[in-house]
RNA sequence: GGAAGAGUGGCAGAGCUGGUUGAUUGCACCGGUCUUGAAAACCGGCGUACCUGAGAGGGUACCGGGGGUUCGAAUCCCUCCUCUUCCGCCA
């Protein structure tokens, strides 16, 4: 969420941040209307606290009247304390009403990007940040796609995650299961090397947690739902991590605060088909280690592109090719400030597929998250969070097995043969 | 799931027969005096948010969340949540 704090005094700002987001007209006319809903909050503020006041005095004043003895003419006060009253319930009443109305507006406001952030309405016109840098993979004749490959090895089975779920929940066998325990494992123990602190936190979550990371309202229909609880089923690490913070007033000494979890995340992916779909391109349920950083303002973006640079390692460790993207406003996620997206490619479907997803939201989870600090001249101001996926399991395999295959079976890169327990899938 | 008790400021812990209590006190923390330095001692400060004001300051709200009674509630009532203990169940 905005704050208000900007929408009002840098407005030019907000609008051309909108524009970079490909706002529409009605969406531009959001910050003038805000900022009159907040005149008006502020007034009816005042006149409510004022009428508070009286009220206060007055009541104080029937006190020490009955102390006194003066019983009657305490009673005649009553009558004009009810009256302030009933006129203070209607405003209360008001002030709620507009105070609902104005969160209602800000929070249809989209982060403002970055000035780095490219202009462009979708994926196609994101920067290459940073190119492949070595020749593009060909596989051989032979080459299978990795939906054949963990048929082809056992690996994986969709048709049982059928039968047992739905579509979208894979089943994980023999050295795919194995695969994905040496994964976790391998991305924790680089996070925890880097300096993150490892956290287990719940799969599900409580209204106002999946609200204060941004999930609620606008991703309502993306997450699994438990109605009997009202828990909902995380669809990233991001939301627990982050959340661990939430409402809390940090030193500056405390900066950066550094967390690391892995988490399965369920999405429902409403709306997806196709080759999107395919295979472990687009699952309901996967696995992610996840990075989440508290920063300064001062230092956030130089955290982004420490973080960029850790999920960069991880990618050339694995012997895998990947560029770097920086997205374009079009395609920025709601929160996010500044994006750059990880893919590795994958040569047997001839598409790049994204693994992680790096950004900085600036003050806009602490703001909804109460997430502050406290600066030198002892005021509290939001901090800056951070995250990214370090990495997103699924379509790592998917393209570990499509790169690595060879004809004698699919190699293990050599980082993660410590954790896997042996060289070669055949 | 059932029963009983409890939730107060960073922590500990008063207040809970309703009225100068945003809240006694101790610890922690910050500033000062003293000291060669430190400790101790002493003095002072020390919650968050919003409104208002150039500022100093003034005002309002908040004692787990929400609602109610009352001129007035941390204090009484209702409800939800959480914790503790006992019973039940169970990995």
């Amino acid at each position: 969420m905005l704050e208000i704090g900007i929408i009002r005094d840098q407005k030019e700002r907000v609008l051309s941040g909108l524009k970079k987001k490909n706002a529409s007209p009605e969406m531009l006319e959001m910050p003038d209307r805000i900022i009159a809903r907040d005149d008006e909050r502020k007034s009816t503020q005042t006149s409510l606290d004022n009428l508070l006041s009286r009220i206060n005095k007055l009541s104080d004043e029937i006190g020490s009247l009955f102390k006194a003895g003066k019983a009657a003419e305490a009673n005649a006060m009553k009558s004009e304390v009810a009256a302030l009253k009933e006129e203070a319930k209607t405003l209360e009443v008001s002030l709620r009403a507009i105070r609902d109305d104005l969160d209602e507006m800000i929070i249809q406001l989209p982060n403002m990007p970055h000035e780095s952030v490219p202009p462009g309405v979708g994926a196609e016109d994101n920067e290459v940040f940073k190119p492949w840098g070595g020749p593009m993979p060909e596989l051989g004749a032979s080459a299978l796609p990795h939906w054949e490959l963990a048929e082809k090895y056992n690996l994986i089975s969709f048709k049982d995650g059928v039968m047992l779920t739905g579509s979208g929940f894979p089943v994980y066998k023999n050295k795919g299961a194995r695969l994905q325990r040496a994964l976790i494992g391998y991305f924790l123990d680089r996070a925890v090397e880097a300096g993150y602190t490892e956290i287990q936190p719940p799969l599900m979550v409580n209204r106002e947690t999946a609200r204060a990371t941004g999930q609620l309202p606008d991703k309502e229909g993306q997450m699994y739902y438990i109605e009997k609880d009202d828990f909902y089923m995380i669809p990233t690490a991001e939301v627990p991590l982050t959340n661990l913070y939430r409402d809390t007033i940090l030193q500056q000494s405390d900066f950066p605060v550094m967390l690391t979890g892995y988490t399965p995340c369920f999405r429902r992916e409403a709306g997806s088909y196709g080759a999107d779909v395919k295979g472990l391109n687009r699952l309901h349920q996967f696995d992610k280690v996840e990075i989440v950083r508290l920063e300064h303002p001062d230092r956030s973006y130089d955290s982004l592109m420490e973080m960029v640079a850790h999920v960069e390692r991880l990618l050339a460790d694995l012997e895998l090719p990947y560029r770097i993207l920086r997205l374009c406003g079009g395609d920025m996620s709601f929160n996010s400030a500044l994006t750059f997206d990880f893919e590795t490619y994958s040569a047997a479907q001839g598409r790049w597929l994204e693994v992680s997803s790096v950004s900085n939201f600036e003050t806009f989870q602490s703001n909804r998250m109460k997430l502050r600090y406290r600066d030198e001249d002892g005021k509290t101001r939001l901090a800056h969070t951070l995250n990214g996926s370090a990495l997103a399991l699924a379509r790592i395999v998917a393209t570990l097995l499509e790169n690595h295959q060879t004809p004698e079976g699919i190699k293990i890169p050599v980082a993660l043969r410590p954790y896997t327990g042996f060289e070669l899938i055949n």
